[in-house]
DNA sequence: TTGCCGCCGGCTGTATCATG
DNA sequence: CATGATACAGCCGGCGGCAA
């Protein structure tokens, strides 16, 4: 049985309570820039606590199943398996679950004043966004967009221009304040207004210059004078999604 | 003395940009 | 024009030293 020293209980506590402290589940990084900026709990250089300090040790807990911890505490919203072959057992299942439980879903766009897609790049924080953003489609980018992505995303935009006539197309777009979370989207919108025949508006809605200040923001794992959006807390991350969906 | 810890590097796959 | 670095989110393994 694994017991790890006082340092390290420690800091597998205070995880515990960042991890339970809001109601979606959360990836290993948000986590270590809690502890990090927050809780001060690492005196190494930021990338090396991270990399040497900070996963190993969870990756181990979860491993070892040590106090509450278990594989699936953290989530990886980024990889996705795709399962076939099931279905309903016979008709009357059918009958049963299939057709008399189901809920007659109606479109919401159809009487709202924009059409609404918000676009983010860290994606793992993708239940986050669910939480603070109900009913609006997630767009996650995981670093450049592919060329079938950029596609994908500029066709959408054509259909949904044509089924919801004159409405106008609102893109929120929410990243890293750094030199990559800047080109990651700027990249993507050069592709993506190329090969879509209508358009739509882009707001960049965070992290921008200025609030990194405003809501005193620690710096990057990678790099000091970045910013992640990770390092935003759970009231922040609700304060600044919900005020641009708003404004 | 054993095993935990810190440190370092590499791997997955697609894309863009800086450098030489 | 070719190569290397970086972005995304982690996981895995080896080595040497120190602590329980």
């Amino acid at each position: 049985m694994w017991q790890p020293r006082q340092k390290q209980q420690q800091i597998l506590e205070r995880g515990w309570y960042w991890k339970e402290s809001v109601p979606y589940g959360v990836n290993a990084r948000w986590i270590f820039y809690k502890l990090y900026d927050y809780d001060h709990l690492f005196d190494a250089d930021k990338k090396q606590a991270y990399h040497n300090l900070f996963l190993p040790l969870f990756s181990k807990a979860r491993k070892q199943f040590y106090g509450n911890w278990k594989p699936n505490s953290l989530v990886d919203d980024s990889r996705e398996e795709f399962l076939n072959g099931f279905g309903y057992f016979n008709e009357e299942e059918w009958l049963e679950i299939g057709i008399s439980k189901q809920e007659c879903i109606l479109d919401k766009w159809q009487y709202s004043k924009y059409y609404v897609e918000i676009w983010f790049e860290a994606f793992a924080m993708k239940g986050q966004f669910e939480y603070f953003a109900p009913n609006i489609s997630l767009v996650p980018f995981k670093g450049d967009a592919s060329i079938e992505y950029k596609w994908r995303v500029a066709k959408r935009l054509e259909q949904m221009a044509e089924r919801y006539p004159g409405k106008p197309i609102k893109i929120l777009y929410f990243g890293d304040l750094d030199q990559k979370g800047l080109e990651i989207p700027k990249n993507a919108l050069r592709d993506i207004k190329n090969w879509c025949s209508v358009s739509f508006d882009f707001i960049r809605g965070g992290l921008n210059l200025g609030d990194e200040t405003k809501f005193n923001l620690g710096t990057s794992i990678d790099k000091i004078s970045s910013y992640q959006w990770e390092s935003l807390s759970h009231e922040q991350a609700g304060e600044l999604i919900t005020s641009v969906i708003n404004g």
